[in-house]
RNA sequence: GUGGCCGUAGCUCAGUUGGUUAGAGCGCCAGGUUGUGGCCCUGGAGGUCGGGGGUUCAAGUCCCCUCGGUCACCCCA
């Protein structure tokens, strides 16, 4: 065992293994694009203040915080989550809305690692600020919807669920907690003490005790104001008509407590594990205010990276390989061609490789193929004394001599126009490891 | 924070009731082929048996502690 490892809960994602994260990125990069989002950067860690706004009981506050003082004697921590970020850049820079944001980063949390969670984690995620209408909300959960659908995963299950708002959540609140105290003394004994604390995790307790007593108990999707009703109908009528097929799950309650009417989130079927929730969101009308910002409704999402790539090794499809090289130079005349040609067809904007450290045509021939490159460009003493390189189909095994000077065109016309379709594949072992 | 299982080469693993210099396959390097990969043959490098302590004539093997991994609870991405 070496001295120095990764901390716990952490992990690194080598070269050979790091094709499904690339692609990934950029299919949420673009997906999110293409509906008019734009990259949002924010730090990775911030006054601890922002993210206690969130929820003060929450365990992602409570004691899952990343949190220290640092040299300069602030009180900071490092991210559990980016909307809470994202609504301080919000609030300190004042754009005007509507505003659409897309990030992608790493999130921390010290929890104890088990599958599909590490206490520093990745995420991507979209956030809208700015407007009230239930079909903004309709575009958010599509587009997680149509995210996951582009990277091929079957198996994922869409939950919606509304938790009203400021108007009539104080009332079904009440009504629950009745209804839930009137049955105190059967329920688990976890809950049992904290009922009144917050009455609707109760609803989303996997304990047996619970699950009997909350079959009956009144739903907040049952109880909605006037307006919040409106809301949540044309939110699900509006996936209904985009043909993305939701369920209604009204024991659906999200472990950050700032959401407001819509929440939802993608359950991954496919994944053994016992944390399967690949991504979730909500509606958090009241967070920007919250945090000292004017009234400004909003609605987002977050995904998860790891989750996503185990769902992806879990229903056997997995994204393309990146294209690998079109050459690898096998110089062994003394390198200068090696040296030369490399830049050369670099600048081209062709990908090739070489081999370094004067090794035998064997080990280079050997590299070669390794590297999965579709041709050889071979210069040995006798291809440098006549000025010329060997292209060989690694392929198959034929090779011919072209001038140095027809290097360039000879192999374009041979790569058929240098398209990236034209690179060989590559399995990819690393695909259905965790993460 | 609590609990189950597991730590032997880069990887996957074997190692007989504790008993001589700890093995295999794959991978890597080299040679077979004075300049040619993918197949094959031969050889080589690579290990404080996670770490520490204990029992014993003797510990990879038994005991304790510790660190790490993994899975689950809780919660969530």
């Amino acid at each position: 065992m070496p001295e120095l490892r990764n901390p716990p809960g952490t992990f690194d994602v080598l070269p050979s293994e790091s094709g499904p994260w690339q692609e990934m990125l950029s299919t949420f990069a673009s997906t999110a694009g293409a509906a008019g989002y734009e990259l949002i950067v924010t730090p990775t860690f911030e006054d601890v203040g922002v993210f206690t706004r969130i929820g003060e009981s929450t365990d992602v506050v409570r004691k899952e915080m990343y949190d220290f003082v640092d040299k300069g004697g602030r009180h900071v921590a490092l991210r559990p989550e980016v909307t809470a970020s994202v609504v301080r850049a919000f609030i300190q820079h004042r754009p005007v809305t509507p505003w659409k944001a897309w990030y992608a980063g790493s999130n921390f949390r010290f929890e104890r690692p088990q599958a599909g969670r590490f206490r520093e984690f990745h995420q991507v995620g979209i956030e809208a600020f700015g407007s009230s209408d239930p079909d903004l909300d309709v575009e958010v959960v599509t587009l997680g919807w149509d995210f996951f659908a582009r990277l091929g995963i079957k198996g994922v299950d869409l939950l919606v669920n509304s938790l009203g708002d400021a108007a009539c959540r104080p009332a079904y609140r009440q009504k629950l907690l009745d209804y839930l105290m009137a049955r105190r003394g059967d329920l688990c004994e976890e809950h049992r003490g904290r009922v009144e604390e917050n009455p609707l995790r109760v609803l989303d307790c996997k304990r047996e005790a619970c699950r009997a007593q909350t079959a009956g108990a009144p739903l907040q999707v049952d109880n909605l104001c006037d307006s919040c009703a409106a809301h949540f109908e044309r939110v699900t009528a509006g996936l209904s008509a985009l043909s993305v097929p939701y369920r209604v799950e009204a024991h659906l309650v999200r472990g950050l407590d700032y959401y407001t009417r819509t929440t939802f989130e993608y359950a991954g079927t496919m994944l053994e594990s016992s944390q399967n929730a690949l991504g979730g969101g909500g509606r958090y009308d009241g967070l920007v205010q919250a945090m000292g910002g004017p009234p400004t409704p909003a609605v987002g999402f977050a995904i998860g990276v790891e989750r996503t790539l185990l769902a992806l090794g879990a229903t056997g499809t997995s994204p393309r390989p990146p294209a690998r090289l079109h050459a690898f130079v096998v110089d062994f005349a003394g390198g200068d061609a090696a040296r030369d040609i490399t830049r050369e067809l670099r600048q081209a904007g062709l990908r090739v490789d070489r081999a370094f450290d004067d090794r035998s045509p064997k080990a280079q021939f050997k590299a070669a193929d390794r590297s999965g490159a579709r041709f050889a460009l071979v210069v040995g003493p006798d291809e440098a004394a006549a000025s010329q390189v060997a292209i060989k189909d690694l392929s198959g095994g034929e090779q011919h001599p072209v001038g140095r000077g027809d290097l360039l065109e000879t192999l374009r016309a041979m790569l058929g126009a240098g398209s990236e379709a034209s690179l060989p594949g590559r399995s990819h072992p690393g695909y259905n490891r965790t993460p």
